[in-house]
DNA sequence: ATGAAAGCGCTAACAC
DNA sequence: GTGTTAGCGCTTTCAT
């Protein structure tokens, strides 16, 4: 007992004692068991979150914006990834849960039925990230992405153009996808325009190249688009990309959006036209929630952001 | 005891009984509780993997790579990142040390001297990555940074270009693009041409924006260049973009060339000369290691890959 | 300031 | 095939 005091920092023992100890445990090697403190508390020193994919930077800057946070109580970040798969989803989260974190983050994806049992009576908060959940399963933080898409929409149409089209949001394990075609849809509907022009980007993630893909698709299907969003900035800059070796002015001849204000959109050449997530926002924001929930402080269970439309050069 | 072993898969227990514990534990929301599992074992299932950034696509399929491997012995990844400074890292590699991980990765930096000596003192393997360190801690499962450089001028020098420059590799703390610099600067001795044209890219990490910047820069300073090699395609793609707004033809006016073979590299126009670090096998080939360090069988303390040189659009 | 006792949830070993 | 027992190393509680 006297060792284990020894070892804490606030402890009531006499600072001899301690010393000798500490000196003694050096000699000896030793260091304490934390997989044995764990057990006996019940509890460990992580906090337990799933991506659908790591090789994300708006994800990655989430993780950064929660972990900035959490590091202040020398929280531990357990980060899994699912690969966009509800059976792998529900192993991972299985597996964390097990693991006694303090905290579970869970961004996004619909959920196996199962998964979601395992989340409802998981005996940790669990925080629903990067999306506003029709049924929430405890907290989240997140923003409306059927809400941002028509914002970008509503935008597009004021600034004249009438024949839009949406590259992505067809498949289903990628629910925030399927938000924002959602969205896209509603709007045009709203301004009484055609909603039809949709092209599948195939199975996530979707990266540079699906974008380039879809847009030969496009270029088929509707030639007619006078604008194209797509479900990432990363899509669309695929889709720019194709623009260039074709030949294709953007804007003047075809305008594009995207989605996520990546590195890559403000840099590319026209810049493009997104919404910013803040991602790096919705770490933090989840970060405080995990402190103010372990400190046993009032926690709004609900945390709705408001993302920012940017405009720039790839649309009017 | 009798749900002990219905988790368990080659324990003695008869298919009904056990069909019947996993039916009732999936209504509870029952999970093992693996802090005392790992208590009572003596160990754990944590693989522990230390990156200087999340937010970087070639680190990122390192861990899926690893991970897949992993995967198939229930491994979980504990992920950390250094933000690459030595002081982050001191302090995470202490604390993962402390969760008595199985194996503990770390992905380059200059290491600080505690830092070194608990990594030396771990009692688990420690197998340094993207990288062949001059002093090994232990095992390492990498590539000569220096070495791909190298190859990359003497393709460019083959090709007839004689002023090379090079953006980035001069802030200590990333030591990979250090190495990448010094590989230039020693291969253009070899070829007795000038290796003085040394463009600062900033701290780590290197996006876009400072490859853009760092051409601005250039073109200042070296403005007889006729060929930039970058420390990264990332890099290399923000000079590329700062050469598209300024209306500088690549390759014909300026030559570019990136490292990492990464998919904006592929895709940009034109697309980016570049080296294929392998980020993926890095990361399997590390995965075997643990596994065949875990099952007691002969392992090689070095794992040296070959990076592939691709040629590409932005130089001739 | 230090010590004694109990128990966290699991699993190896053994009994039946 | 299933049940019983014991104990992993720590920390909380209470006693001294």
């Amino acid at each position: 007992m006297t060792v284990s005091r020894a070892f804490k920092r606030d402890a009531r023992i006499h600072p001899d004692t301690r010393e000798t100890i500490l000196r003694i445990a050096d000699e000896l090697g030793y260091v304490v068991d934390t997989t044995a403190a764990s057990f006996r508390l019940g509890q460990n020193d992580f906090v337990a979150v799933t991506l659908p994919s790591l090789n994300n930077a708006n994800f990655a800057d989430t993780v950064e914006g929660l972990s900035r946070v959490l590091v202040t109580r020398d929280l531990q970040l357990l980060l899994g990834h699912t690969n966009y798969q509800a059976e792998t989803e529900e192993r991972l989260i299985e597996q964390m849960l097990g693991c006694q974190p303090r905290a579970l983050v869970v961004t996004g994806g619909p959920h196996s039925e199962r998964c979601r049992r395992l989340l409802r009576n998981a005996r940790v908060p669990v925080i629903e990230i990067w999306d506003v959940p029709a049924d929430p399963l405890g907290f989240h933080v997140g923003f409306s992405n059927a809400q941002a898409l028509e914002r970008l929409v509503d935008h597009a149409v004021a600034a004249g153009y009438r024949r839009l089209a949406f590259i992505g949001g067809e498949d289903e394990r990628d629910s925030r996808g399927v938000e924002r075609r959602q969205g896209f849809r509603r709007a045009l509907a709203r301004h009484g325009l055609e909603s039809h022009r949709l092209i599948p980007a195939g199975a996530p993630p979707i990266a540079m190249a699906e974008g380039a893909r879809a847009l030969a698709l496009l270029l088929e299907t509707w030639p007619d688009a006078d604008l194209v969003m797509c479900v990432s900035d990363l899509c669309a800059f695929g889709a720019l990309s194709e623009c260039q070796r074709r030949g294709i002015a953007v804007p003047e001849h075809l305008a594009l959006a995207g989605f996520g204000n990546y590195e890559i959109g403000r840099l590319c050449v026209p810049a493009l036209t997104t919404v910013d997530t803040q991602a790096r926002l919705i770490g933090e924001r989840t970060g405080r929630l995990i402190l103010d929930l372990l400190d046993g402080a009032p926690a709004v269970a609900s945390v709705v952001l408001e993302p920012r439309l940017l405009a720039r050069a790839s649309s009017r």
